[in-house]
DNA sequence: CGGTCAAGTGGACGCAGTGTCCACTTAATG
DNA sequence: CATTAAGTGGACACTGCGTCCACTTGACCG
């Protein structure tokens, strides 16, 4: 995008790439797709695929990225309570709902990507990051460093996975539950 | 433990896996070792390890159960705020402080161990969830279940890690912001 | 004690996926 | 067109995984 020009058939290659892997992650779940499966789903060369995506982790946090752009401008000028005009706890919570809401439509995708650390180091982690402590500075809490990591935890795509696979939660218990969350660190007490 | 018995070789060369594997671990980081210097290390062969443990994962997992094991203790017979008798904010509190010494203690060898979804299917991990689901329960707190893993996602050995070593929280802070946690969602309102 | 036999051992083997490298192709520019 | 640097793709060597099976060893029994 800011690059001093893409040629054409660079851009079109980028395309493919990303084309093809969001197939084969749908179709076989994303642990399961060798670098090998992409590139040759993609029509493209080993040495191109590699030449942009050092690993298959870099292409699934580049698929999400560009699905959380929409939520992100939301955030940022969409109507209360999730764009801005709502008291803290009740955007947080509806932040809660939203990343819910799009862990579930992606749930192929983000599962068992087994993204680990490297979750962290995405745009949109450090989007997330921003957001949340503005919210935890609006509601004067103290020291907001030390909890903005302890309150994005939970949407950890593994962690949303369990609660859903393994114990059996809706997706509706789930955001309830995060829902009780923001309100007792940043609801009103008293 | 309960196995029909084991022979004393197998059992010598249990420990001695482990042993190699702990010192490894710590020496080059959990996942610059291969199963292959594991073996060598521990005078064994690859059979033979794989025999009882099928991964890295496997191997680091039953390392943590083992560190783990004291800490149950305490929490089940221990002295307040840890054990039984203090409140449920203030016991959820001292957990908190506990693990956050214990993933201090362990870092090299839980960091990086890339551990993903198959932390929760840890004994040790079923065990805290009794834990803070017990604690939730006698708070009083409606529908525990969907509390009980966003309460115990921050102390996933990636969070952790990325506070202290990315964000620059010392232990102490980190500790103090999962207070503040036990406090919202625990604390006696009013 | 020595015999029996299943549990336990270890390393050779085949395989799958990774990442690199470089000779070739192709888009952009004047 | 000619030039040139970005871009391409597939062959290659390598590393780590997991299996398999012939051999060893510890436990138990007569």
């Amino acid at each position: 995008m800011l690059r001093p020009m893409e040629r054409a058939d660079a851009a079109r290659n980028r395309a493919r790439i990303l084309e093809a892997a969001e197939r084969l992650f749908a179709a076989e779940g994303a642990p399961n797709v060798t670098m090998d499966d992409i590139a040759r789903a993609a029509g493209v060369g080993r040495g191109t695929l590699y030449r942009r995506y050092p690993d298959r982790a870099a292409i699934a946090l580049a698929l999400l990225d560009e699905h959380e752009r929409a939520l992100q401008e939301e955030l940022l000028r969409g109507a209360p309570p999730l764009g801005p005009g709502a008291p803290p706890a009740a955007r947080l919570a509806a932040f809660y709902a939203a990343m819910v809401r799009l862990l579930d439509d992606h749930a192929h995708l983000v599962l068992g990507a087994e993204t680990g650390r490297s979750r962290f180091t995405t745009g949109a982690y450090g989007f997330w990051r921003a957001h949340v402590r503005s919210l935890l500075v609006a509601a004067d809490v103290p020291d907001p460093d030390a909890l903005v990591e302890p309150l994005l935890a939970p949407l950890a795509p593994e962690v949303y996975g369990f609660q859903r696979d393994d114990r059996g939660l809706t997706a509706e218990q789930i955001t309830a539950g995060l829902t009780r969350l923001a309100d007792g660190v940043l609801g009103t007490p008293g």
